[in-house]
DNA sequence: AAATATAATTATTTAGAATAACCATATTTG
DNA sequence: CAAATATGGTTATTCTAAATAATTATATTT
């Protein structure tokens, strides 16, 4: 039922012959794997520029959302408020943003990207597409492309 | 140059329309977010059988490999040693594989999954597949195969 | 005016992954 | 053959990232 080899030596599996079994049908599996490929070479690309992947992140929300206030900015990524704070922390003390009060409401803070950080997130923005382009070099443009909505309709559905 | 809407409030985003920016174009983000979707509804779905990711793809590459050695085992899930002995420690504890030391090589032990062992492990593929089909349902049987197919070939280019 | 809620922050805790070190057995090599 | 080196499993430790709790300031509600 089971044996793919019937005459297969129990305990004696060859390294060459390994089977991963039913997890590679789970498409969880799969995203983890590729996700473990992308994440290490996107981090080694953001490293040459001083940069973690958060904190690009952050970086490029707020280049998107002038004036967008931190809560909105960690709702936005789905981080933690908290951790956000140490993150704008080391991006203002770099000059790449600047937190100002807004006057609306006091408790709030407007965070805007500074000249300099646009340009660090533009050569981030190269750094990683270089990155991912190597890391895509099997697949065709359209099937990137094709391969981008298709994972953006898992989350979609989840969203709804 | 960056404004979007030319007189919009500067430090007054509303909340609807924030733009996500460069980085809904790279892969490793879409990744990112469509795994922290995967991953939970997987962990919830193994949860109630008591147990957790790893704990499942250890049992799921053992069933498919009897036999196999705890280092081979940890090659395949990518994993470290040291971490895979206390998820086979439970495993063995709960009577779900049991641990056999090779005779050729006594240094090694050859871990096989136990009639338990299987029956939960079913049990939990059923699992997995209802949660991930609820997450998919947006998506029809060829879509989903072609997103895995894609995913892979992320994989496997790096590989190489 | 008092009570409650929200935003940013700080400090603390927790959980997971990676590292280092240890013992037993195998293999290699002088 | 004996000594040295390597490998497999294990344990203990360290490191790091994410989640939680608690604090202060301001706003809003009653």
């Amino acid at each position: 039922m089971d044996n793919r080899k019937p005459d297969q030596t129990v305990g004696e599996v060859g390294s060459e012959e390994l089977s991963e079994g039913t997890i590679r049908e789970f498409l969880g599996y799969n995203l983890k794997r590729a996700y473990m490929v992308l994440n290490p070479a996107t981090q080694a690309a953001l490293a040459e520029l001083d940069l973690r992947i958060p904190s690009f992140s952050c970086l490029s929300v707020i280049l998107a959302n002038p004036g967008i206030a931190p809560s909105a900015l960690a709702a936005q990524l789905s981080m933690e408020r908290s951790n956000i704070v140490v993150i704008l922390d080391e991006l203002e003390t770099r000059n790449l943003i600047s937190r100002a009060q807004m006057k609306t409401d006091r408790r709030r803070y407007s965070l805007t990207a500074t000249v300099r950080g646009r340009r660090l997130h533009d050569k981030a923005v190269e750094a990683i597409h270089r990155a991912e382009s190597h890391l895509l070099r099997g697949l065709s443009a359209d099937e990137r492309q094709l391969l981008v909505r298709l994972v953006n309709r898992i989350e979609t559905t989840t969203t709804d």
